[in-house]
DNA sequence: ACAATATCCTGCGAGC
DNA sequence: TGCTCGCAGGATATTG
């Protein structure tokens, strides 16, 4: 779901909300969100009574800085949307068991009401202005984990990373290394945060398109020319997307989503040069490209 | 080594 | 209207 833009501009958004606040309480319905620690008893002793220090960024993860040198970390995964609001909690009957699910509501009259986010939501951090940070998560796939800073960021998920593709320090020779000894298909090769980071199904897409790749390329043919236009069109389209403000999902501050006006290929019917868009399967996942401008160049048969 | 698939979940829209 | 089916923006484990 959010890819690199829109964690980037929920960061933004998170760091004018939250630096100062205190965390009173935590509160969820789907207890499995914690992963470290994994009981939610040890999960609120790790976070309650600490103060919010900063929010960053690293791939898709929201990292939030905690007094005492802890770090709260997020990944929204698919359907997870961090937000600050007000909610009520109440409970809701789910079938004929008698068991029972929680469920948060807007407090009325509250600017939340305007938050279409607010649906869903699973986990709660109180905060003491009253306000809380909430999670809303469709799908259920989020994780949140909290500890030492270093326990945190040496945890094999994120040492694994690979680098930052908007990092000023990440040069066109940085970005050709990484293919050095690699094949396979493109597409997946982007989408691997292991690869590179940040980049999901939308913006691998988006990008392709702009460099002028098919997805099923192979990346041992890609010359240095074609590396050099996905280097480029790689910051570009992730920069883009930031300054104007994702795709498809709103910050938690409100303004609207701008990419969806200028995506070039992404459940988009035809192309900006007019051709139509195809929609292939590749590695599972949905491919959008232009057959016209982006050609699987291929040698011969077979 | 790579590729395709299953998996964690649930709502929604399309099509019948 | 009501049902079933396929689909959904992530990342990992498993299997071929």
């Amino acid at each position: 779901m959010p890819e690199l833009p829109e964690v980037e501009i929920i960061v933004n958004d998170l760091r004018c909300e939250l630096i100062g606040r205190k965390i009173q309480d935590v509160q969820t319905d789907w207890p499995k969100y914690f992963q470290l620690p994994k009981s939610e008893a040890a999960f609120r002793t790790c976070v309650i009574g600490r103060v919010i220090t900063g929010v960053d960024r690293r791939a898709k993860n929201v990292l939030i800085r905690l007094e005492g040198g802890h770090l709260l970390l997020v990944h929204q995964k698919i359907s997870g949307r961090l937000i600050v609001g007000n909610w009520e909690r109440t409970k809701r009957l789910i079938g004929s068991t008698g068991s029972t699910h929680s469920l948060w509501q807007p407090v009325t009259s509250a600017a939340s009401t305007h938050q279409p986010a607010g649906r869903f939501i699973h986990l709660v951090f109180e905060l003491d202005d009253g306000r809380q940070l909430a999670l809303s998560d469709l799908r259920k796939f989020a994780k949140v984990l909290c500890g030492p800073r270093d326990a945190i960021l040496n945890l094999d998920e994120i040492r694994r990373l690979g680098p930052e593709p908007l990092d000023p320090r990440f040069t066109f020779s940085d970005f050709k290394r990484l293919f050095e000894g690699r094949t396979g298909r493109i597409k997946p090769l982007l989408m691997n945060p292991n690869f590179i980071a940040g980049i999901g199904n939308i913006y691998s897409d988006e990008i392709l398109y702009a460099a002028r790749i098919h997805p099923l390329g192979r990346v041992d043919q890609l010359a240095e020319p074609r590396l050099r236009s996905l280097y480029r069109s790689m910051k570009a389209v992730l920069r883009k997307a930031i300054r104007l403000r994702g795709t498809g999902i709103e910050g938690s501050r409100g303004s609207p989503a701008g990419y969806d006006k200028v995506r070039m290929v992404y459940h988009q019917k035809l192309c900006p040069k007019g051709h139509v868009v195809h929609r292939i399967r590749a590695s599972g996942r949905s491919a959008h490209f232009c057959p016209v401008e982006q050609k699987l160049y291929r040698h011969a048969s077979t």
